[in-house]
DNA sequence: GCGATCAGCT
DNA sequence: CACAGCTGATCGC
């Protein structure tokens, strides 16, 4: 939970995500997202009594933002007061004193932040610096290179503090499985319990908190039939959503809510009181996401877990993992950081221990840089890529060093970088539409689930799971023991309608202006993130077991079985869901025979506001980061807050990739194992200055090749 | 009666 | 366990 205090040091009269005490003298408030511990005082009488005395005040959010606050009738005095900020759109307001009638005027940009419907980061430029505060966020390894707004030319800005989401800034949550592996564990879970028969159903055990509906939009898009929720007038203005989300509780996958609803699924009844349909009885089996309950673990494991005859754990987070925080902020590395969240049993200096050395203040007292002719600003070493680092000795050329890594990973000098074109106020430059009028209409072709048997990959007990060995091992006892793993295929199909949703929201954008623009809280760069998280592990630094690729490796007491109650006929056949190490290998095969998905990739995103973002030059080795966003595409499941991507690609070399892929070598297996947490990565750290030259290089996402050379 | 706070519980 | 709440009890206004 945030215990950001609502205001930065560089912008005092500017209170974010607080609204109670001091905040009630704020010149302008802002509203990261609708959560809310991000609302404190919101409704308070005291700040309704400040807002009808001044006039000046006003609550900036996002369009979505606003549009389920206001859905709460609590918050309707607030309508006339909230301005709206579209996404990626510099925009200008003036802070007014009112008593003097002085003006100060700071230019405000919000980024998509991944963590909800809606939720933003804000990007403040002004007198006193440039400052970012994240709010909530789950952002993926390498999307902060994505921000074409974070940049300014071809380099990130300078940005004098970051206020940072460091809910799981702790080594335990090193890393936390992508959204996509999360949503695809449950997505199989899920299809393969319904698929058994109509009485087949699914409660999703999800907190009453925004934020999942991109599972419920994922889940129905592709296997066809609506999430019953309590309540879904706060998406009317939301196609994307609204499609997918029903009331009628009459469907297989339920996300209702009830006071007592655990109490209910013990009675084998739905929170909305469904038991039976036709005079049968119901097959229930609830689902409750879970952050990292996975937590500290020294061994693998699955992203289901299974922890009763009928309930199921899935791994699931809103926030970023300590690897993906940290190559965040390294990224931008700014001056200052500010943790906004001290994680429980931690300290502030426990945090900002972690933070410091990623920034400048760190960085370049311990090591100052060689600034060639005294021209850099910042340290030059950050941003290389594979291709820069053949050209290191060119010391003096340095403007094609800094660069956005992961943006235009190698074609610098072919695609020249074009400083953004965005313009103050209102300008919504997306103009996404143009050159992308063919959506694809396919819906999900159903996924043909083609399981492949996969070894058991994990058959050293699991010492520390007592809930789960305790809560079915008699069950388990009886059931199969295989661990049925998705072949290629699945992940080459599993591109579901995404194109759809993009075209409901041209829809939406052509529409009413007064609706949202619904890209802000769907548009996506795309989905990469596993590898690219896997690659900074802490198995970098040890010996770990290369080959274990395992997403689901897991043994027998963890592994997600579907089995009716008392029937064992049915088991085998749908055991195991998740993706075993074949598959991961499969990705990978896949990646280098389908070739073109990276290119494709990037140039899918210049559509949007980057000119720059063009096919990758066929001839230049792959960073890591491409390699990943092309994994990624290929099991295309959605990214949820933002727009999915074509799946167009151009053709592309198989052994440039093959180089890439070489070049992340065994290392990259750690990749792979996502689940596997080491339960004490930093024992195997190297000392903090190393650290930060490791982590900068993965930051910019050098393949291991470089980094190992670079390995004591 | 309402709001703030806290314990307890997902 | 950890996400982000909700409920109910208590206290003050």
């Amino acid at each position: 939970m945030s215990s950001f205090e609502g205001r930065m040091k560089e912008y005092p009269t500017i209170s974010i995500d607080r609204f109670d005490r001091e905040n009630l003298v704020a010149k302008a408030y802002f509203l990261s997202h609708c959560h809310k511990d991000h609302m404190k005082g919101l409704r308070a009488p005291s700040l309704k009594r400040r807002l009808e005395c001044s006039r000046k005040v006003n609550l900036y959010c996002s369009p979505v933002t606003k549009e389920l606050l206001l859905s709460n009738p609590k918050y309707s005095f607030w309508k006339n007061r909230i301005i709206m900020i579209e996404v990626e759109t510099p925009t200008q307001i003036s802070l007014v004193d009112e008593a003097s009638g002085e003006e100060e005027d700071v230019l405000v940009t919000l980024l998509s932040a991944g963590h909800c419907p809606g939720s933003v980061m804000f990007l403040f430029q002004g007198n006193n610096g440039t400052v970012l505060y994240t709010g909530d966020f789950r952002l993926a390894k390498g999307e902060a290179a994505r921000m074409e707004l974070l940049h300014s030319g071809n380099r990130v800005k300078e940005i004098e503090s970051v206020y940072l989401d460091t809910t799981f800034c702790d080594p335990r949550f090193y890393q936390i499985p992508s959204r996509e592996q999360c949503l695809l564990g449950i997505m199989e879970l899920v299809r393969s319990w319904i698929t058994l028969g109509p009485y087949h159903v699914v409660w999703l055990n999800c907190k009453a908190a925004y934020g999942y509906e991109y599972l419920f939009t994922n889940l129905s898009e592709e296997l066809g039939g609506k999430v019953h929720v309590n309540k879904l007038d706060m998406f009317k203005n939301m196609p994307e959503i609204l499609c997918h989300v029903t009331t009628d509780h009459n469907t297989q996958i339920h996300a209702c809510r009830h006071p007592k609803d655990e109490d209910f699924m013990r009675g084998n009844r739905l929170p909305c009181g469904m038991t039976s349909k036709n005079g049968t009885p119901l097959r229930i089996i609830s689902i409750k996401p879970s952050t990292m309950w996975f937590g500290e673990r020294s061994k693998k494991t699955n992203v289901i877990v299974r922890t009763g005859e009928s309930s199921y754990r899935a791994c699931f987070s809103f926030h970023s993992s300590y690897s993906e925080i940290k190559d965040f902020l390294s990224y931008i590395h700014p001056v200052n950081v500010y943790p906004n969240v001290i994680p429980v049993g931690k300290r502030v200096e426990d945090v900002l221990e972690v933070l410091k050395p990623l920034c400048k203040s760190y960085s370049e007292s311990l090591q100052p840089e060689y600034k060639p002719l005294g021209t850099l600003k910042r340290p030059r070493r950050k941003s290389f890529t594979d291709a820069d680092a053949n050209h290191i000795e060119d010391l003096f050329d340095d403007s094609h060093f800094i660069t956005l890594k992961h943006k235009i990973p190698s074609q610098q000098s072919v695609n020249p970088v074009v400083p953004p074109t965005h313009l103050l106020s209102g300008s919504c430059q997306k103009d996404d539409g143009q050159g992308r009028g063919c959506y694809n209409e396919s819906m999900p072709v159903s996924l043909r689930v083609d399981y492949i048997d996969c070894e058991e990959s994990n058959e050293e007990e699991e010492d520390d799971d007592v809930e789960e060995d305790e809560s079915h091992g008699q069950i388990t006892e009886e059931l199969p023991q295989i661990l049925m793993c998705q072949s290629e295929t699945v992940a080459g199909n599993l591109n579901p309608g995404l194109t759809p949703r993009e075209r409901s929201n041209k829809q939406v954008e052509a529409g009413d202006a007064g609706i949202p623009q619904w890209e802000a809280f769907f548009r996506s760069d795309d989905v990469s993130e596993t590898e690219a998280g896997g690659s900074q592990s802490p198995n970098l630094f040890s010996d770990s077991d290369g080959d274990s690729t395992h997403i689901s490796s897991l043994n027998s007491s963890q592994s997600t079985h579907i089995s009716e109650h008392g029937s064992q006929s049915w088991d085998s056949q749908v055991d195991t869901v998740l993706l075993s190490s074949q598959e991961r290998k499969a990705a990978e095969l896949s990646f280098l025979t389908k070739g073109g998905s990276t290119a494709g990739l990037l140039r899918d995103d210049s559509h949007k506001d980057s000119p720059n973002w063009k096919v990758l030059e066929q001839n230049e080795p792959l960073p890591a980061t491409a390699e990943t966003d092309v994994k990624m595409d290929q099991l295309n499941v959605a990214n949820p807050y933002e727009a999915p991507k074509g799946n167009d690609g151009s053709p592309s070399s198989t052994e440039e990739k093959l180089v890439a892929l070489s070049a992340v070598g065994k290392a990259d297996s750690q990749g792979s194992s996502d689940f596997e947490i080491p339960s004490t990565p930093d024992a195997e750290l190297p000392k903090p200055a190393k650290l930060q030259c490791l982590y900068e290089k993965l930051s910019t996402g050098e393949t291991l090749l470089v980094r190992k050379s670079q390995l004591p």
